[in-house]
DNA sequence: AGTCCACAGGAAGGGCAGGCGA
DNA sequence: TCGCCTGCCCTTCCTGTGGACT
């Protein structure tokens, strides 16, 4: 494009009229004012947490429901108001709130503790402390505080799953030594089953309430949808089946709410990006493969540089065979290694990191038995060829792999 | 019924970087 | 500067295992 183009899109970019109003109410962190389909798990929230309003400790809560089912917005909104009652009634109320899949945020027990330590005023450095000193400096923090302190960790089964369980064991402790303070945790849990990993110590005292959020049904993701739209989108600019189709596959995908704004979101952009005026069932379509593709490219971006080549292995291995072993793999990866002058790891490493990216969706690897011929991994790769492009170019660049 | 393959995956610990306090 | 602490990535060593083969 000349450079005079350039100049003559972005003026056009400018006169143009958008389909967006406000794209913001298709993201995750809009608050919406009005929560459809979760009264029952807001009002059960806000009557456990009512009694922090007197000065008394509430249960502690357990809230369960896969991604995008509404825990994290109720959790917000119910809490803002519980925290705008309690100024008003100038109430000695402190909600916490941390989401523990934060990398490098609160990902580990240390830097959990700190988190907290730090939202309740005090100064901790990021590392270098004991982890005893850093319980001390939390828990002198909590004593200095007074009155009720509400702790959420959103996304803890991932922590638990991390570091065990014995952090949330000291944390339900944590009243039994407060004169003064007391405190409440609240658990926000993606997975159903989690409590499977716990300690039944920490289970029954941590899970005293629990609320479940069942996975939104096509119909209300598409009020959801309508109700959202209104907002985001200048009116009449979404073709007639372009809601219902977004839904239906956010239904597919486990009654994801998220996942369903994001089509509608992406869906939105594209369909500017071609310069129609509708958004048309088929940016839907088109939307659907690039969050995919999106998806998983920034996923392997962010891995180190060993779980790269082993994906370039599998990748290049499963071009003409549909399904490799562990041992297969690790033989082509070491000559990889030979070949870009990088020092292979062992197998057990690698083991790992083919669990690791199974995990992360990229590749499927599931345990089989061939008998006699021992266990493996059967690895096999479900991703579009253009996806599967995308990732070989970014491994090539990186390695200079001809 | 027992063997044995080719790994899976747990446990322990080494080495390094980043950071603290003395 | 030194000693110590944590997190992270990795290795070493190990035990466990489903099912074809004998």
């Amino acid at each position: 494009m000349s450079q005079s183009n350039l100049k003559s899109m972005f003026s056009n970019y400018i006169d143009k009229d958008s389909v967006f109003k406000n794209k913001d109410a298709l993201t995750t962190s809009y608050k919406p004012d009005n929560i459809l389909h979760r009264e029952e798990q807001i009002n059960d929230l806000a009557s456990i947490l009512a009694p922090s309003l007197k000065g008394n400790d509430p249960s502690n809560v357990f809230l369960y429901g896969s991604v995008g089912t509404g825990k994290t917005l109720v959790v917000q909104h119910v809490t803002d108001e519980l925290r705008s009652v309690a100024s008003e009634q100038e109430i000695d109320l402190n909600i916490l709130y941390i989401n523990c899949k934060m990398k490098k945020v609160a990902d580990t027990e240390y830097r959990l503790l700190a988190k907290l330590a730090r939202q309740l005023g005090e100064e901790v450095p990021s590392t270098g402390l004991p982890t005893d000193e850093i319980y001390n400096r939390f828990f002198e923090a909590l004593k200095d505080q007074g009155g009720v302190v509400v702790i959420a960790l959103d996304e803890i089964d991932a922590l638990v799953k991390k570091v065990g369980d014995e952090f949330l064991y000291n944390l339900t402790r944590i009243n039994d030594d407060l004169e003064d303070t007391k405190v409440s945790i609240l658990g926000i849990s993606n997975d159903l089953n989690f409590t499977d990993y716990m300690d039944s110590r920490v289970k029954s005292s941590l899970s005293e309430e629990e609320i479940i959020f069942a996975p939104y049904n096509a119909i209300e993701l598409r009020e959801i949808l309508r109700d959202r739209t209104e907002k985001a989108f200048v009116e009449g600019s979404l073709q007639d089946g372009v809601i219902s189709k977004c839904s239906a596959l956010a239904a597919q995908e486990h009654g994801d709410a998220r996942r369903a704004l994001d089509l509608l979101r992406v869906a939105g952009e594209l369909a500017e990006r071609s310069e129609v005026e509708k958004i048309e069932k088929e940016h839907v379509n088109k939307a659907q493969s690039k969050i995919e593709r999106d998806r998983v490219v920034e996923t392997v971006r962010s891995q180190p540089k060993h779980s790269k080549l082993v994906l370039y292995t599998i990748l290049d291995m499963t071009e003409d065979k549909d399904e490799i072993a562990t041992g297969d793999v690790y033989s082509e990866y070491k000559e990889l290694c030979q070949g870009v002058d990088v020092s292979e790891l062992t197998q057990r490493r690698v083991s790992g990191l083919i669990s690791e990216l199974d995990m992360l969706g990229v590749v499927n690897a599931k345990v089989i038995s061939k008998g006699r011929y021992g266990r493996t991994r059967q690895i096999s790769v479900d991703l579009s060829e253009n996806i599967r492009s995308r990732l070989e170019e970014m491994v090539e660049e990186k390695f200079y792999i001809e």
